[in-house]
DNA sequence: ATTATGACCTATT
DNA sequence: CAATAGGCCATAA
């Protein structure tokens, strides 16, 4: 049985959030904790990302900056969400950036989340 | 308890 | 436009 620990309720809507963004879109750091109730939240976000986008299957190449690039650090995982974000069919600039205003996911029907 | 962490965000220069 | 500074805050250790 389970040796995991309930996740925190924040937590928990964080990862809820994220995988619902659909294909093609993006959701910034910031949007996120937001919709998860925590507006000044962004950090808690890049960590969850951190320390759970393996074990949870999270969709974590669709989770951008607020000024549309894509934040990872590693060269490899960077190339590699760009790959992903394009293979949906979101396109980018030559200074690496998304059209925010184009391609954000924004969740309409919040109760369910 | 306290401190460190993290793929951030915003206003300001 | 780019760079910087300070704020942000839920978890892990």
């Amino acid at each position: 049985m389970g040796t995991e620990s309930k996740l925190q309720p924040f937590t928990e809507r964080v990862l809820r959030i994220i995988k619902e963004i659909p294909e093609g879109y993006v959701m910034t750091y910031g949007q996120i904790a937001a919709v998860a109730g925590s507006p000044r939240g962004a950090r808690q976000v890049v960590r969850i990302l951190h320390s759970m986008s393996k074990a949870h299957k999270l969709p974590w190449h669709r989770v951008v900056n607020a000024k549309g690039e894509v934040a990872v650090m590693d060269d490899e995982s960077r190339s590699l969400q760009m790959l992903y974000l394009e293979s949906e069919g979101v396109e980018f600039y030559r200074n690496g950036r998304i059209d925010l205003d184009q391609y954000r996911y924004v969740p309409e029907d919040l109760d369910r989340l």
